[in-house]
DNA sequence: CCAAAAGTGTTATACGTACACCCATGA
DNA sequence: TCATGGGTGTACGTATAACACTTTTGG
């Protein structure tokens, strides 16, 4: 049996997590201007190699503190990418992780780290190797898994408001909901709570600030919920 | 750049597939008796290791050709398990792909070749490294995944009647649908398509035998149907 | 006072669910 | 003729979707 590992040819295995912001308005994605080399207008997904004694998931929250400091948000395994020649430099298995995060709270923190820069996800850049790919899965997961699981709060500030949940789902679908019934929809998951503060300085009225019932959200952060108002055409 | 490739440690690649199997009765996992070696009782998932040209996916549809002559089944990446300890021989990212495929079409092909066996998902033997894990993580996404997508039907045979796709969707979930509300639910998808011949020596009434219209299946293998009667106590 | 965004209610329809009886046949 | 599994319909309640006006307040 031992044998039979020895034949077996070796492999490069990276990780890259593809990082999705919310701001309020817009979704957005974290990159990186890949390293000190020749590409010149080329971004990356934020990435490295798996080390000896660490786990798919520990390094990949590993990678990601290294590069901006954000530690023990949403982190999940997407998929491993494995195409021969998806890394022209040598034979590199990629497993895939996206991460949720707002961008308000670590704004200044992963600026100032690596080079990094938030994009919207209308206008990206050029990317390297396949992460055009892999966000391209990403955000259909995110589609997938944000329409039956409240994993858009993870994208939100610790206090929000109504109008913004709303807007992260409409850039989160590219599509526009009725805020009556998103409204209704959302505040009967039970899982926020109405503040007496009113966001101020957006809108001249104001809007009430909600936070998160963090009890009722671990509990049901893997019930089914259909968060989103019409099913069909997702995925 | 290219030193920063030099610097890092290579691992091994494996895949393994999750094999479902269903007979018309019983929901079914496919395992082999592990190698020529020393573990007398040990089961394994199939799997085998990544070659130098070839893609993840065709790795898992190689190496399932290979243990089975079964090819052009259901075949869908899992996930990817890089625990540093999980296979004590060495260092091994396995990635798992889980597939589909009706017991009864395969069944002599398949226990011939290699020592393979049909095991019910209730009585599992023992299982090498962290195949049950994989296996667990396997029965959530096919639960998932079926609740939403047509894909049950990739475990039917050719010809197939109401009441055995009920026992597959019982045997899935582990609990018991309304055959009424079931049939008429599995109907309204459009996708099946009644033949005149019944199925016989089963019952003695004997069941209407059904065929999948391939056109519509195809358009709407990843529509966003909701195929279970009740949604909540999934995942 | 006006523009811009927030907030709120009703109604019609579709869907999900609970439930029970008759049918066909082989033994 | 009877036991077994196959097949069907209805009524009720809940969830969804469509829809428009009033409120607040900064400028």
């Amino acid at each position: 049996m031992l044998e039979l590992y020895k034949q077996q040819t070796k492999c490069l295995v990276a990780l890259d997590s593809i990082i999705f912001g919310f701001d309020g308005e817009e979704l957005k994605l974290l990159l990186v201007k890949r390293g000190v080399q020749t590409d010149h207008d080329t971004w990356s997904l934020m990435g490295g190699w798996l080390k000896p004694n660490e786990s798919l998931d520990q390094a990949a929250e590993r990678i990601l503190f290294e590069l901006t400091g954000v530690t023990g948000i949403f982190l999940e395994q997407l998929n491993a990418f494995g195409d021969p020649s998806r890394d022209p430099v040598e034979r590199t298995v990629a497993v895939a992780y996206y991460a949720l995060v707002n961008v308000k709270d670590y704004e200044t923190k992963i600026s100032d780290t690596h080079h990094a820069q938030w994009f919207p996800m209308q206008d990206l850049p050029e990317l390297l190797f396949d992460h055009r790919e892999m966000i391209k899965i990403a955000i259909e997961r995110l589609r997938y898994k944000a329409a039956f699981h409240p994993i858009g709060f993870e994208l939100m500030p610790e206090k929000f408001t109504i109008p913004q949940i709303l807007n992260l789902y409409e850039a989160i679908y590219g599509s526009n909901f009725d805020k009556r019934n998103f409204s209704r929809k959302i505040l009967s998951t039970g899982l926020l709570i109405k503040l007496k503060e009113k966001q101020k300085g957006f809108s001249k009225k104001g809007a009430f600030l909600y936070t998160l019932d963090n009890e009722k959200y671990k509990k049901h952060s893997d019930s089914f919920l259909n968060f989103i108002p019409n099913p069909e055409g997702l995925v």
